[in-house]
Formats: structure tokens, sequence, C-alpha cells
RNA sequence: GGGCGGAUAGCUCAGCGGUAGAGCACCUGCCUUACAAGCAGGGGGUCACAGGUUCGAAACCUGUUUCGCCCA
């Protein structure tokens, strides 16, 4: 069959990725004895497409199951999606808008059900895309955060929690997102600093002696002021405390008082103090027992309580209270400044901190163990240093408030009385109140998408049943995700995977940066900058974005994406796929192929060894999760190794070798291709398994075929040494062709003098080797006589490789003074080396202190050199 | 304010105790029947700066500059 002599990956990667998944081969083997190797996938947004983020971390984890399957491990990579609250909520509410319709006036239930028949229909995507990347996962165990099975974990877990006493109700200032109507956690606020004005206002003393100057950067809030608080020990204020202040605008008696939180160097030394609408001042009206006026409504309009302001928006109650403020002579003076902002994560809204009644895990009794474990070491961070930012979140941590206001999620299993105010939380809903036998109804709220992704490791194996999965599979083994969720999502499963089954989710937890663009910016919608992974995988193949992706990775780093990185990547798939072809089309004509590979020239011998090397270092750096380290080992082998070196070399016995010869050769070619082929495959799983499937193989597929193991072979430092001399003539001689050059097409003699006879020996070995890559027409190999007696070529340009001077006598090309130039620049190089190692071995300490093999190779090194000045002075003495 | 990370060839990045590597770009020569998405050869770097540790530092320590991130 004839093969094209371009590799083309959509030929190619839908027909294996099938086969892969009719073959079974994504399920856990269930062999006996064999180690379990588990990873949860985190679970992508379901009404998300996939980005770039997603492929790396994607190729990561396919990297490790792959790894683990071959190596014979009972592997489970558990694939799913999660419901995303707010975020599918606000998406699906936008749809029906469009159709003309409301969600408020459907009614809770329609709405859900809106978002489920969108979710079947449009939430299979990203699994698609997922699939498009070669990622092998266990389809058949596919879960969504809120199938069935895990939306009673969740109950489970809030009942649990709740008898416990670690699931509380309460009014507390939250992060209230005026556009979204939820509240959110601290953690989904985002800070950012912006411009903004700090406004200083008399408060004038209720008799009439004097006022208080507070400054603010929210002036409406002062509407619902309750308070001035001065800190105890500033004697500015000292004789204020205790007094009454008449708040402006409101004509209120608000007393002053002192508490520690004041921070007397910040603006006047005296603040306002608004206990519904600013969490410190919250805290301060606990302790003072301050009433709490909520003045601004939870849809960021002002209440009733704001008096004449009420029903404005928030800023324009600002404008209107400052401007108000002036008319009365109030504001002393308004300055810039610079602030840090709130500002809801999945909206951009500013929160508007806000009293409200919502339910709060304690996380602190959560937290202890979760810091064991990571201080024991049971859980690793990779990199290491993101244990320090866990260390810091576990030891501030506040409580969780987990309540959201909107329809679409995980119901809060807690019941209500309408008679006695009674609570119940419960697995099933109460028929009555078993208080008063009362009505009860459920709590509208929904709880937060994290409480139930906090359960994923376990709930997706079957928790809280007591099943063959997660007797299995739990703990998994390695998490890998974004540093940028270590708070939302890392904590909070190490905490309820070892309250709720007694062992960590997993043992390691593996750090990916983010995927920048090509400019080094984070990728966004707004920006448009997003690179579309599956555009990338239509025009160069999944494999190429794969490679391309782990290259450019390491541990922890955030990377940039890089079109040419990806080109490159595939220029690497098709290297290979061109090697192969090489390999098959002279499998065609020769029929005889040795069962097992000759190891008896030095190249067959030379390839194994540098196989091995590539097999050692490879295993060990999956097993250390370098990826970035592992790729560029077997893409440099199969390039620099298999296909400049020993392919070439193979050539020249295919060619001039007898049957017996070609068969070896054959032999040799076909398992080292096949070898790092597997080595290979869980980074580019596609071409792999192509090529794998094209050349003679034992087995179904690539994808579960064993890890390479090192072969035994006798290539030691001796046969290195003399390979490395052959190669050194073969790149010398190119080298002086280039230097004149001469094209391809012509041939030329080649005069190598070794240095002894045994140099000359081996390189006799190699001849036709050295005949075919260095383009030579005669070679001719003499041993160096000490005593002059060989004849010296008048007119040719010379090099020097160890152990041996090369000539080419090119009569008429010679031009004798550049040649002269050329050899000198070459000796003073040389020669700076030499003086340079000189001087490290004439140091007494270097020689005491530094290891063996590096003195003895600096000794080497320093023979080789004065040898390679010697000959180089003497060529230039011949010219001379 | 506290913490973390980056600063290495023109560009993007690896390397992280034995004085520099890759991809792309650049220069020269090649359609040498596996591959021009290629081959061969080449140019290019006081590894941000200043101290220190060490026989030896791009790498370890301290400080500085600078860019970025997280937390308060």
């Amino acid at each position: 069959m004839e093969l094209s002599s371009r590799y083309d990956p959509q030929l190619v990667e839908h027909k294996w990725y099938q086969y892969w998944r009719q073959g079974g081969y994504f399920q856990p083997s269930q062999k006996p004895g064999s180690r379990p190797f588990a990873i949860v996938m985190p679970p992508p947004n379901v009404t998300g497409v996939l980005h770039v983020g997603h492929a790396l971390n994607t190729t990561w984890q396919d990297i490790l199951i792959r790894f683990h399957r071959m190596l014979g491990d009972n592997t489970l990579w558990l694939p799913g999606t999660d419901h995303a609250g707010i975020h599918t909520q606000m998406k699906v509410d936008e749809l029906i808008r469009r159709q003309g319709l409301d969600r408020r006036e459907m009614g809770r239930e329609q709405f859900v059900g809106h978002v489920w028949q969108w979710k079947e229909k449009y939430g299979g995507e990203i699994l698609h895309q997922i699939e498009r990347l070669g990622a092998s996962v266990d389809w058949t165990r596919l879960r969504f955060t809120m199938d069935p099975g895990l939306s009673q974990a969740v109950t489970e877990v809030f009942v649990r929690l709740y008898e416990e006493g670690l699931l509380y109700r309460g009014y507390y200032i939250t992060n209230w997102c005026v556009s979204c109507l939820t509240a959110l956690s601290d953690i989904e606020v985002e800070h950012v600093d912006e411009p903004g004005t700090l406004t200083y206002i008399q408060y004038p003393m209720a008799d009439g002696n004097g006022s208080i100057t507070v400054a603010t950067s929210r002036p409406e809030t002062m509407l619902g002021d309750t308070a001035v608080a001065v800190h105890p020990s500033d004697p500015r204020w000292r004789d204020y405390v205790g007094r009454m202040v008449l708040l402006p605008l409101m004509n209120r008696m608000i007393p002053v008082i002192a508490d520690d939180y004041v921070d007397p160097d910040y603006g006047t030394g005296a603040v306002k103090v608004t206990p519904a609408h600013d969490p410190n001042d919250f805290a301060m009206g606990e302790r003072h027992q301050l009433e709490q006026l909520k003045v601004i409504g939870d849809d960021g309009h002002m209440t009733t309580l704001a008096g004449p302001y009420q029903g404005q928006n928030r800023y324009d109650a600002r404008r209107q209270v400052v401007s108000d403020l002036q008319q009365l002579g109030l504001v002393e003076k308004i300055e810039q400044i610079n602030h840090s902002v709130g500002h809801c994560e999945k909206c951009g809204t500013a929160i508007e901190p806000l009293l409200s009644l919502q339910w709060f895990v304690r996380v602190q009794p959560l937290a202890e163990k979760a810091i064991e474990a990571v201080q024991s070491g049971e859980i690793q961070f990779v990199p290491n240093r993101f244990e320090k930012i866990y260390m810091n979140w576990m030891n501030n941590i506040r409580d969780w408030c987990v309540s959201r206001q909107i329809w679409w999620g995980h119901r809060i299993p807690a019941y209500y009385c309408d008679q006695c105010q009674n609570v119940v939380v419960s697995r099933s809903a109460p028929e009555s109140c078993p208080n008063c036998g009362g009505a009860v109804h459920q709590d509208q709220d929904v709880l937060d998408t994290w409480f139930s992704s906090a359960l994923w490791p376990f709930s997706t194996l079957g928790w809280p049943a007591n099943t063959e999965d997660l007797e299995t599979f739990y703990p998994t083994s390695v998490l890998s995700t974004a540093y940028d969720i270590i708070f939302f999502w890392v904590s909070r499963m190490i905490m309820q995977g070892i309250h709720f089954t007694g062992e960590v989710p997993f043992h390691t937890v593996l750090m990916h940066g983010l995927v920048r663009d090509e400019q080094g910016r984070k990728m966004s919608k707004s920006l448009g900058n997003g690179v579309d992974p599956m555009d990338v995988i239509d025009s160069y193949g999944a494999d190429a974005l794969r490679i391309a992706l782990v290259l450019s990775s390491a541990p922890g780093n955030d990377q940039r994406y890089s079109k040419e990185r990806v080109e490159a990547g595939s220029h690497f798939a098709n290297k290979i796929y061109n090697a192969t072809r090489f390999v098959l089309m002279n499998l065609e004509t020769e029929h005889e192929i040795s069962e097992m590979p000759g190891m008896a020239h030095m190249a067959d011998r030379w390839i194994v060894a540098r196989l091995n090397a590539a097999i050692e270092g490879m295993t060990a750096y999956l097993e250390n999760f370098e990826f970035g380290q592992a790729a560029r080992t077997i893409y440099d082998f199969l390039w620099d190794d298999y296909c400049d070196w020993y392919i070439e070399l193979a050539k020249v016995r295919l060619k001039q070798g007898n049957l017996a010869e070609r068969g070896v050769v054959l032999r040799t070619l076909i398992d080292v291709a096949s070898s790092a082929f597997k080595l290979l495959h869980p980074f580019m799983p596609f071409v792999t398994e192509e090529l794998w499937q094209a050349l003679p193989h034992v087995g179904e597929s690539i994808m579960v075929a064993s890890w390479p193991e090192k072969r035994p072979v006798d290539f030691d430092m001796e046969a290195e040494r003399t390979f490395s001399r052959f190669q050194e003539v073969v790149r010398s001689v190119r080298n002086l062709r280039a230097e004149v050059a001469l094209p391809p097409s012509k041939r030329a003699d080649l005069l190598v003098w070794a240095d002894d006879g045994e140099i000359a020996r081996d390189l006799q070995d190699m001849a036709q080797e050295i005949i075919e890559l260095g383009r030579v027409s005669a070679l001719t190999i003499e041993v160096r006589t000490t005593d002059g007696q060989l004849a010296k070529p008048s007119h040719a340009i010379s090099g020097v490789a160890a152990g041996s001077t090369l000539y080419l006598p090119l009569e008429g090309l010679v031009d004798i003074e550049k040649e002269r130039l050329r050899l000198e620049k070459t000796l003073q190089l040389a020669q700076a080396e030499l003086d340079r190692i000189m001087q490290q071995l004439g140091d007494p300490q270097f020689c005491q202190r530094a290891p063996g093999p590096v003195v003895e190779k600096a000794r080497d090194a320093k023979a080789a050199l004065l040898d390679r000045v010697k000959r180089l002075q003497e060529r230039l003495e011949d010219m001379a």
C-alpha cells in the first residue's frame, strides 16, 4: 500500500478513539493483585466548553492514567460534570428571556425544568470535546453533581453536619450580589483596586458643643449609622466618648463609642459605624449592642429606613447624600483615594455587604484534620510550595456561607414550621412539624455548588453506600487541578473527605498553571483572546496540541499558548510517521526478519543503550510528575538518536548487508520504534497507536501494552567513547564539506589519521557508515606515525576529531590563507578551554574536594584537549 | 501591609551545584528515493543587579531593581 508522505491526524484520531472505547480499554482492568490507580476528573461546568486550560489538565491526567495503565495498575479515570449553580442559572435565564419568557413568572419548578432540558441537550458538548483530546476516561462511570446518588450524598452531608453542630443558620453580614440576587462566600468575592473618594463628614454633637469628623468611602451608608467609634486611647477624641452625636440628614441621636478596632492613624481617627452594611461595623455592633439598620435593600436600592432616599439606587443615593450634606456645610473635604472594592466573581457587580439570614458551615473543626493531613505528608502538593498557600488559608479559615438564593442546585434540606418556627433538617421532607403538627415548608435556597464539589472524590464512587468502587479506588491517587481553586475546591475536598470517610480523598495534589495567550494575557471572553482547543485539533490534531502543551509546561507555572509549539508538535508527529514509513517500505521488500534483535553491530548496541536511558529517564520523570522533561526525553530520543543517527546508519546495512544482517537491522528498527512509541504513547496516544499498529506487533492496542523495561545490553562507557569518536569523525567531515560548500552530490576522498591502532580499528569497523554519512568517495584510515613518514596531503582542508585528524584533499578548492585562519580560530578556542581546565586541575582544593567522577571528567577533557591542540598546531606548522 | 512566583539566545521557554539547552526566527549549502512539516552546517547568551556560601553558582543564602499573582 502506498502511504502518503504526510501524516494526517484527521484520518486517524477518531478511528482509534472508537476502537479503544469499543475494546473496553478505558475501564479498570480489575486484575487481581494489581495496584489501584485512580483519578477523579475535576468536573468541568456542564454548560461550558473546553478551554486550553482544560486541555492541559486533561492531557496531564491522561498521561498519568495511560502510564499507570501500561504499568499494569488497576487504573480508573472517572469523568463527570458540575452543575455550576449561579453560572448555569444565569445562562438559561438569559436564554429564556430572549424567548420572551420570565423566570419569575414561570416559577421555580418550570424554570428548573428548563435548565434540565437545556442540560440534556447541550451538557454533553464538553464531554465530546474531552473525547476529542483522546482522554482515556471510563465513560461507564460518568457522573454529574446533580445525579440522584450524588444529590443523596449532599443531603446526607448536610444533615450530618447539622446534627454534629457544624452547620448553623444565622444573621450575618454576607457578601451580597445585587445583580445575581444571592449571597456569596468570602472567596467568591474578587477584590479590585479602584479609584474612589474619601468624604470627610462633620457630625455635630447633640449638645451643640463641637462636632466629630468621620471619613468614609461610602457616604450613603451614613443613613444607617448607629454609632461613631474612636480608639479608646486616642487623646484627640477621649472627651467625646459616651456623648451623643446628631446624625445629619436623619436627625438621629447616636453614641460615640470606643473600640480597639479603630485605626487612629487612618482618616480622622473617628469612624462611622453601620452594623448592617459593613462586616467590621457589624462586629463592633455586636460588641456594643448597636441597632442594625438596613438602609440598602437586596436589589441595591434604598429601603424605607433610608427615609427620603428610599427607592434610589445606591449610587444615586451616594451623590444625593453628599450633595445634601454639602448644602448643610457638613462636608469638610473629599479626597481622591485608591481602595479595594469587592466584586462578584460571576457578574462583576460591586458587592454589597448586607445583613441576611444564611446557612454557614463551621469549618474550624474540619480544618484541623485537613491541616494535619498535609503536615504529616499524607497529602502532598506538587510543587511543594503550594502547601504554604494551603496552610495559610487553612490557618485563617472563616465560616463558609453555603446558602445561595437561586433555584438551580441542591435544595437545602431544612424545613420550617409555619406555626411554631421550629426548624427541621432531615433526609426526607417531614409531613408536618414534629413539634406542633403544623404545616412545614422547605427552605427556598440551594447550596453553594462547591458544597457538592467538595464531596466529588467519594460521592462519585458511590458514597454514602459502601460500594466496591469506593472500597477499591478511594482514597484516589492524584488530584490534578489549577492553583486558583485551592481554596474553593481542594481544601474543601480534603476537609469533607477526611470528615466523612475517615480518609484523605487523594494523596497527591498536582498543580498546573494558567495557560495564557501568546502575549501573556489571561484568556478571557471579554478580551476575545481565547484559543479554542477544538480549532487547534481541527488544524493540527489532538496529539500536536497535547505535546505542545506538555512541552511548554512546568508544574505550577503559568505558560503561554504558542502556535509555533503546536506546529512543532505536528512536525514531530509527521517525523515519526515518516520514520515508520521508512521501516515499512523496507519490510515490503524484505521477508526475513530476525526473531531476536542482534547486538553484534555497534550501531544496534548503541541505539538500544540510548533507548534504555530514555526508558529509565522517562519512568523516573513520570513518577515525579515532570511531564515536560519526560516529553523532551522521548522527543529527543526519537528525533536525534533514532531518526538522525540510527536510521541513517541502518540504511548502510540495509543497502549493503547480507540477508541475515538486513533481518537484524529490521528487527532492531522495529523493536526500538515500538518501544519508543510506547514511551510516547501517554503524550501522543493517536499517532503512536496508528504507527504501532502499522508495525509488526503483538497485542490489540498500544494503550494496553506494557510499559517498556530496560533490556540487557553490553554497551558500556568504552563503547560509548568509541561510538562518539565515530560520530565526531562524521560531524567533522560534514563540517569540512560545509566550509568549502561542497554539495552532497559531490563525494570527496577522506584521509583519517588515527592516533593509535585501536582507534583505527574501531573506525575501520564503521568505514561504510563513515563513507555514507560523510558522503565520502575513497576512505583511507591510517595510524599516525611519530616519525612523519606518512605523506601529508598538500592541498587539503583538515579537521580534528577525538583520536584522529581528518584530511579532505580538495585540489583547487582550498584557499590556504582562509584555511589557516579557520584552523587558528579553532586552535584559539581549544587553547582557551584547555587553559581553563588546566587551572581547575591545578587547584589542589578542586582535586581534593570535588567528587571523583567530576575530577575524572576534567582529566579526560584535559587529555582530549591537549591532543586536539597538539594536532592543530602540527597542522598549522605543516601549512607554513 | 503579608505571602508567592518570574527575570536565561531576537521571541517563547526548559535546566536549578561541575561555567549553557530546545522550539521558532536568522545565515550557508542541499529536492542525499522515510520525512522540504525535511537534511547537513553555522552565528547568537558577563543566565536582571550587588554581596555571600562553596574547590566550583544560572542554580543555594541575603539584599536591590522589575513584572505578575494571591491574601488582608
